[in-house]
DNA sequence: CTGAAAATATACCATTTGGTATAAAATGCA
DNA sequence: TGCATTTTATACCAAATGGTATATTTTCAG
């Protein structure tokens, strides 16, 4: 590992949580050099531009959460157990993560949803949609071996779990109060047991 | 009305997509010279700084939801038709709302979630407080003249139709597909009938 | 340990930012 | 209509923005 790589590596790990603070637009170079204690030239010698320095953060932000969901799978063997892991995920990394800005899918959606389709927004739109196909897919998976009720569409409710999650998320950030996120987590937890599960 | 009235106004509504779209920091004042046709001579002549205009492009984008609201319950009589009135209203509205930027408090609450109490992040608690309140009174008023479950928990209840409804938001305006938001309405309207309507 | 290559710091650039002082113009009452 | 007042335009300011050319330092293979 290079010299180089490292310091890219220090650069996207240091700055990674002020982007998804200020936003990927709202960060300056002065938030850069600051977070980093690098300069102006150490960090256009790695990057591009202020934008790959932007999605190379947001990239991180991303596999931080898809990791700590994976991670918390640790081999559940049921699809109820690989399902129930999500909420149970959000709601016990919920504290950590509010200190690092949030939900990074969410902030970078809002901050792109009205622009002409820039490579951040292209990159929330793969990440949702690799999100609701995993879900689906799981849902899908545990009807073929008899846990989930055959006629669920898998679907709808993957975009319900995603809507609760993120829409929980937003009012717990900006209300304060956690509490919102737990509800709505609970509610997924609900849909999965008496919806879902069959029998 | 005096001219300064009406073009205060003017400034206002010309801004407030702006705003929405480009977010309430990101907008600057030459965005809003473009936007109105005036110089900065004028909009400082009406306004104390930047942030003051952004505070009232604000709370006339709520406004507008809010007046949209109260105008799709057109009497609704009973409990149940008041509160099947607000996912009926974002259905119709949404590909409106969605070319002035989407939800307000959604934008606002992202934008703000991270810093230090602004005026702006106390204007979107605030709305949310108060959405929350009207919808759980609601639930409350329909229990008392039967027409709501008694063991029905109203704020839980007013929370999840929240989250549903600004997570259904975030999703399909971040795909640039109304399908999600549509499915998360429908859901809450199937928890209105199924889980809060008594009998 | 040396020296060429890679990596970082410094100093600078044009442009844009929010904001202001002041001059010009429009308003509206008598 | 005349004219004082209010409203808007112009010209400017210091500071910050993203970015670059170049000088300095550090790295690491021979």
């Amino acid at each position: 590992m290079s010299k180089a790589e490292r310091t890219r590596q220090f650069i996207i790990e240091q700055t990674a949580p002020i982007f998804n603070k200020l936003g990927y637009a709202g960060t300056s170079m002065s938030d850069l050099t600051a977070a980093t204690g690098l300069t102006k030239g150490a960090i256009y010698g790695n990057f591009e531009n202020k934008e790959e320095v932007a999605l190379a953060a947001f990239d991180y932000n991303l596999g931080l959460v898809q990791e700590g969901l994976r991670a918390g799978l640790h081999g559940g063997a049921t699809v109820r157990e690989q399902l129930l892991a999500m909420p149970r995920f959000y709601r016990e990394a919920y504290p950590h993560f509010c200190q690092q800005g949030g939900c990074p899918i969410l902030n970078a959606a809002i901050e792109t949803d009205d622009a002409p389709p820039t490579a951040l927004r292209q990159r929330v739109q793969a990440s949702l949609a690799r999100w609701h196909r995993h879900v689906a897919r799981l849902i899908e998976q545990g009807q073929q071996t008899g846990e989930i009720r055959p006629a669920a569409e898998a679907g709808r409710y993957a975009t319900l779990f995603i809507a609760l999650t993120e829409g929980g998320i937003m009012v717990a950030k900006a209300t304060g109060d956690p509490a919102a996120l737990y509800t709505s987590l609970a509610h997924i937890e609900q849909l999965i047991e008496t919806e879902l599960a069959s029998s």
